[in-house]
RNA sequence: GUGGGUAUAGUUCAGUGGUAGAGCGCCAGAUUGUGGCUCUGGAAGUCGUGGGUUCGAGCCCCACUACUCACCCCA
């Protein structure tokens, strides 16, 4: 038990962690094109934050969250999501009542959901959102959309399938959820026992349902889309109109409904096919009355979440060549050696002087043989090794080799990162 | 919550009742001041846990635990 990781969650080690810092190179920078700036709220909120906004009855409140009473007797849960917690510091700290809209993004942010882990679920998971505050227009929507997408594409990932739907605004749907109840009434004897339940609770999440004898009699079933009241129609139009001006293609899904009850007019998903079935990479929508139902002004908001483990995942399974990942080198522009331990000193002073001229320099902290050394440095895939002996030092100067010619030079060791400088190609020292 | 699968060295795994193994990795030597390749040697295991069958169990049986995959739902 001591040394083994919690159920549900991973560790990234140091072979991936350049991998993942590629993968949110890219989602900051997407977002900071588009012009949304950073926001970082904490792990944990009040739960009533989450049971009011998510919704009482959705399965992230009712069975998955992660609640513990703090030594102050209060309710605590790591979040589930992110949107709550945004909204709620949006709310807070007054944002509104700066310039509209407001764009916000948020990166790495840890979330947790105790439910039974498999592929592409854990316990603990990762996610890049965006959110933007104060825009009703259909073009936040899309312009959310288009970058979410981007982000994606960027990566290498191909076929990303999107699929868009709108689930209607406190006008119009209650009349369309009557009549899809009215609807699935006369299924009853037919549908599943968790849609029948479902009917009752919340009916929209019936269609959503995977089992092939549901959907099959869903086929005639009424659908939001042909009950939306004016306004979402127009929006539902108008965010198809930029779609296609950004060139995204797009499936219309009556049957997204999302987990989270805030989402009015849109939703989305980004999906993948992968080996064992479709993977869902991204989700997100529109949440109108959030903002005013936490409390705040009424304000309308449009937001998404994108699973970074989910990104890697699809990532995996593209060739190497294919992935456009930038991902930073560790590897050492020059390892220093050294004789003996006496003059580990000597090479400890040449390892930093290597350091302030900006390069990549490490060295040997376990006493070993020159030849251990050697081996050491090249499994860090160091470019040069600096070798310091009796007779070097004596001379002043260090003996450079370089590990993929062979070819060794021998330089004072006053000019030793000048000349070492010149000759590491410049973007093996940035990383 | 329901149903499959797996559990042996750091790691990936072989081992169908009779001495605990291999590849990779790690350490060292061959080469006493020089890496990758090669060769040689070395360290490293409560064979998930507990019970049972047997002269004898890593292997067969039972239970438990952990992990994992799938369903549901989601990122």
């Amino acid at each position: 038990m001591l040394t083994r990781i919690p159920k549900g969650t991973k560790d990234v080690l140091p072979a991936e962690s350049g991998r993942l810092q590629a993968v949110e190179a890219v989602m900051r920078e997407k977002a900071r094109l588009a012009g949304y700036q950073e926001i970082r709220t904490p792990v944990f909120e009040h739960t009533e934050l989450f049971a009011r906004s998510a919704g009482e009855t959705s399965d992230v409140v009712r069975k998955e969250m992660y609640t513990f009473l703090d030594k102050g007797d209060r309710s605590i849960t790591l979040k589930p999501e992110s949107t709550a917690g945004v909204v709620r510091a949006f709310i807070e700290s007054g944002l509104y009542a700066q310039a509209l809209p407001l764009k916000v993004y948020y990166l790495s942010a840890p979330h947790f959901r105790y439910e039974a882990p498999q592929a592409g679920r854990l316990r603990e998971h990762h996610q890049f959102g965006m959110e933007c505050f104060g825009a009703p227009e259909a073009s936040a929507d899309a312009e959310l959309i288009q970058t979410a997408m981007d982000v994606l594409t960027s990566l290498g990932l191909k076929g990303v399938a999107l699929r868009i739907n709108s689930i209607g605004c406190p006008d119009c749907r209650p009349a369309y959820q009557q009549k899809l109840r009215d609807y699935l009434h006369t299924k009853t004897d037919v549908l599943c026992k968790d849609c029948v339940e479902r009917t009752e609770t919340n009916p929209l999440r019936v269609l959503d349902c995977k089992n092939p004898e549901c959907q099959k009699e869903l086929r005639d079933a009424p659908r939001m889309l042909d009950d939306l009241c004016d306004s979402c129609r127009e929006h539902f139009e108008a965010l198809k109109r930029f779609l296609d001006a950004a060139e995204i293609p797009y499936a219309v899904d009556p049957s997204i409904v999302r987990g989270l009850d805030y989402y009015t007019k849109t939703v989305f998903e980004l999906t993948t096919d992968t080996p064992t079935g479709t993977l869902t990479a991204c989700g997100g929508g529109r949440y109108d009355k959030l903002v005013e139902q936490i409390g705040g002004p009424s304000i309308p908001a449009v937001g998404f979440g994108m699973g970074i483990e989910r990104v890697l995942m699809l990532l995996d399974q593209l060739s190497p060549e294919d992935q456009k990942l930038n991902v930073p080198s560790s590897a050492p522009d020059v390892f220093v050696a050294s004789l003996n331990r006496v003059l580990a000193v000597n090479a400890f002073e040449l390892m930093l002087a290597f350091r302030h001229a900006g390069l990549k320099a490490d060295m040997d902290h376990a006493a070993r043989s020159l030849k251990a050394q050697f081996k050491y440095a090249d499994k860090l895939g160091a470019a040069y090794v600096a070798i310091l002996g009796d007779d070097e030092v004596q001379k002043g100067v260090v003996k450079l080799r370089d590990m993929r010619t062979k070819e060794e030079i021998e330089v004072s060791l006053a000019s030793a990162p000048e000349t070492l400088n010149s000759r590491i190609p410049k973007h093996g020292k940035e990383a």
